[in-house]
DNA sequence: CCCCTTTAATTAACATGTGAAGTATTTTTC
DNA sequence: GAAAAATACTTCACATGTTAATTAAAGGGG
């Protein structure tokens, strides 16, 4: 049954709304097996990745706002996932880092993270999986 | 400088978000002129293309679940911007309408929201641009 | 050294995202 | 035709998104 309506999927705000519910659908399952969220997440990974760093670095990494990420690391001390130091250099900022307890979290949904992101990429074939990814970095590039 | 980081441009979570970032920031700085948020303006815009409709369906047209659009239409039936009334046929539904000052809304953000989504389309051409939303279109496919 | 600006992080206030539970109504099934 | 299952919201609780205001500490002239 054909329609006149407008389609959706022809709305790139609504596409990219969409695509990236359904790469991060099966991730966030997982990890609310652990009572971890998608961000708190991303800023584990930074840290484990990365190294020890402040927090503007974190949320510029990890793509978060420094309001959104002061809640995430105050959740993340609270379980014990992170530490945080004051810098010895400049005592406005803070030296954030990961704790056992947080590699631990790492190492035990790592390869399952790796697998469903090589599941996507098996999907559209590696050629238009990269493609995909330097079409969105150009979006990226528009407004800078 | 060269740099061992894995690059997070090539972390496709992560790319949709920065791409949905780029293109959402000039829409949203528009619509705040109204007071008027995204998602507010993704339900206006269903009403007024669609007709009336009951929550459901708007939730599925707009990308929003129903707990967040049971607030959303609280807001914009505070606003005077819809209007609700009961289903006669099923007394569970409700059939919500736009009213005349949600419409002066459309009327006077639509040029500039069209003129935005023409420039990205410009920006990146009108073939790769059309490939983008395929490639996106595909990735929600997966799932079902 | 003091004033001014900038920077780092936090807090506040409001809106949405998200999963789970609750309520009312309709449909199904035996 | 009543109990059971499904549907259409709504409400709750918690986490994040987003903008603006706030606090504390550095830096930069004069």
């Amino acid at each position: 049954m054909p329609s006149d309506l407008p389609l959706t999927s022809r709305s790139l705000p609504i596409a990219l709304l969409r695509a990236r519910e359904s790469v991060m659908g099966p991730i966030r399952t997982m990890l609310a097996d652990v009572d971890i969220t998608e961000q708190q997440w991303r800023v584990l990974r930074v840290l484990q990745e990365e190294g020890p760093q402040d927090p503007t670095r974190i949320a510029h990494r990890a793509c978060l706002l420094l309001p959104s990420l002061t809640r995430i690391l105050q959740k993340l001390g609270e379980k014990g996932l992170i530490d945080r130091q004051p810098d010895p250099d400049d005592r406005r900022k803070q030296i954030i880092r990961i704790t056992d307890d947080g590699l631990k979290i790492i190492r035990n949904n790592l390869t399952a993270s790796i697998q469903a992101a090589e599941r996507i990429r098996a999907h559209l074939g590696p050629e238009r999986y990269e493609a995909l990814l330097d079409l969105l970095n150009e979006l990226n590039d528009m407004d800078n």
